[in-house]
DNA sequence: TCAGGCGATATTATTGACAATAACGCGAGT
DNA sequence: ACTCGCGTTATTGTCAATAATATCGCCTGA
């Protein structure tokens, strides 16, 4: 046994588990919520929450800042960030632009290898969806699109595939706890594997658009209601 | 005058731009040469060749980690990160996408802003050519092209396509200091110009793509030279 | 009553000292 | 001669104190 395991791993994780732990937390109460858009984040604040060190509260403010869920001015301090609606469509037309482009790459029809993986994450997912598991879900959704699109076989298309993923967590987030919602992605996602072992590529790019437009428009309609008040 | 004027600028600039300037001059080293590709950034070294706080210096260790040039690895250190052939391929792909994209959404025929705005910049791009400016020129010909492709109304778009501009700094850096290089990149701008001018989207996104081919190429060839020694 | 500045307070930014960690060399045992 | 383990060193990671900065309320003078 290594030394440090009986030591420092007693009562509480590894530092590099810790930082992770932070953002994980701070990430989860701003997506799903609990931090409402342009809430100030003062550092203070979460180093009491989190019970962490301003040091890694101030790295995550700054992954966060990087994932574009928080806005941080200099010598003012971090907030949630809002999009306007503007914003939002410009963010999915690039979003959508690179799905389709990611999708057209895949070589139809599929290795059998890949089916395989896909329906062993397909279950994953339905399993944390029926658990109500809010963050499994999120997880386990985008392990499902990020093993589909690495197919495509360009690990770079793939990484900013991610970032727009990260980037549209906020408007993705409430329709995980949506029952018809969840629904309709699970048949999508069947429908996905269904066509990885046909030969059309472009059914598969459209229905991987198409498969995104639900929470666009969810979140559209719900900004719009209230006017984009903050 | 304000306080701080008289008291800290005297002698030196005011810390953002102490910041900024030791993130140029690494990325300066980096990108022409000075730094080989593999070679080990150590931390106390660069406070000590640019006269910043470790702070600061690491600040931009993250920075151009975050940017593709620097690899960095937990409680290792920074090293010029290397690119592969496989790699320069990849990620021109999906620059090269960007900008078919980008450039086929420009509305043609292009205002007369916009036309002339390009016109100083690549006045601008001339000067710092004939002046043999190796950072001048590169930042003009950047600015020249965000200019460009930011008339395609969507900034998101062009926000990953300068992180892709960012990522094949290293490849590019080179061909500013070529003398034939230099003239076609003239030329296309030119022609990039004249096309914004008439209502041909096509030719205009496939001249955008022809642009970045000199360099890529000359990279690939370079490293394919020394087989990738690294 | 209102404009403007001044001080108090809240918050982030910076720093240098210190802790943790991994790479390296050396020496002993086989 | 070779390898395994241990101590040393080089390097990054963390922290808590301190400095810098912006914001806001209050007070004064016209």
């Amino acid at each position: 046994m290594k030394p440090q395991e009986s030591l420092t791993e007693t009562s509480t994780l590894t530092r590099e588990e810790e930082q992770a732990e932070v953002i994980r937390r701070l990430e989860e109460d701003i997506i799903f919520g609990r931090f409402a858009p342009g809430l100030r984040l003062v550092e203070d604040t979460l180093m009491q929450r989190y019970g962490a060190s301003r040091h890694f509260v101030r790295q995550a403010l700054f992954q966060l800042e990087r994932q574009g869920i928080v806005l941080r001015e200099k010598n003012i301090g971090a907030t949630v960030r809002f999009y306007s609606a503007e914003e939002v469509r410009q963010i999915y037309e690039v979003r959508e632009m690179l799905t389709r482009q990611a999708a057209l790459m895949i070589a139809l029809p599929a290795p059998a290898s890949l089916i395989a993986q896909l329906n062993e994450l397909q279950r994953q997912y339905c399993a944390k969806a029926d658990a109500q598991d809010l963050r499994g879900i999120h997880e386990a959704n985008d392990a499902f699109h990020v093993a589909l699109f690495s197919a495509c076989g360009n690990p770079y298309l793939v990484r900013s595939l991610q970032d727009y993923m990260n980037l549209t967590l906020p408007m993705r987030a409430k329709n995980l706890a949506d029952k018809d919602g969840l629904a309709l992605s699970r048949r999508q996602h069947e429908l996905m594997i269904e066509l990885l072992r046909g030969r059309d590529s472009w059914a598969l790019a459209q229905l991987c658009v198409d498969h995104m437009q639900f929470s666009k428009a969810d979140y559209l309609g719900r900004i719009a209601g209230d006017g984009g008040k903050r």
